[in-house]
DNA sequence: AATTAACCTATTAAATCTATAGGAATAATA
DNA sequence: TATTATTCCTATAGATTTAATAGGTTAATT
């Protein structure tokens, strides 16, 4: 299950391409919008700018923006940040990857080669869209 | 992520599948063999026992089978019993939709668009991968 | 100086997952 | 019949993760 962090984080970042008009918008801006709490998704914005995604300016008149156009906001980036890994086990993560603890052989493991496959698909989704085919919506 | 129970059930339905030849397994033996904890795998096999996945023989020489031919058995199944939903966001599950509560509007929410391709994607490879494909590695 | 808004850290409450415990029921066999 | 091996059932404890809140600090604008 995607959780809500990563949820409200794609939302936010959808409504930030929509109404980004030259101003920084507000955190309250989006959280009224969205229906998130404002709290909860100030500190998803702050991860996101923290990884390169989103910029900032403070105080009055400030807000959050996007850093690149939505077309170039690639959404598995995105994911990757908020929810961490893709790979739905450790041992077939491309950028997360571990041993799964509890599994002595991962060549001979069943689970492993069909997460490979399940992992390639969602990759090949996530890599291919963008925030601007977001917004189509 | 892939709780530890989908793995380890998908695990003891592979080893079923390579070792049953006429007698049922007793389950300290798939536990013992894929380094399962036998009391947690007691409580997945009972849960594929009573969604028809596998038959069970009570007493000495008794233990667990599968139903059927390791090719009838379809992994999308074993995974929507033992994980759940296969969809992400459950405003997009087929097996198990529910409204996602914090979302006012679904057809405007551009996460649950993005998640019905993923969704589409995973079920393509459980739906069409069999537990006789999980044995050949 | 006052106001607005991001920034930062800590904490709590709830839910879920993993594992364990202890025994009851059942079947085979010595 | 007694013994042993096995599934079956319910409850519970511990650990981890998630979601949300609280409270204050820093910076920029007016």
């Amino acid at each position: 299950m995607l959780s809500r962090k990563t949820k409200y984080g794609i939302k936010a970042l959808t409504y930030l391409a929509l109404n980004q008009d030259k101003q920084p918008v507000p955190i309250s801006d989006i959280a009224n919008s969205e229906t998130i709490s404002r709290k909860f998704l100030e500190s998803i914005l702050l991860e996101l700018r923290k990884t390169g995604i989103l910029g900032s300016k403070k105080g009055k008149g400030g807000g959050y923006y996007l850093r690149e156009s939505p077309d170039q906001i690639i959404i598995a980036k995105v994911y990757r940040i908020l929810e961490g890994p893709i790979a739905l086990v450790p041992c077939v993560s491309l950028n997360f990857y571990e041993r799964c603890e509890d599994c002595p052989d991962e060549a001979a493991c069943a689970v492993h080669h069909l997460m490979i496959r399940v992992r390639d698909n969602t990759l090949n989704v996530l890599e291919h869209t963008t925030l601007s085919d977001l917004m189509k919506h």
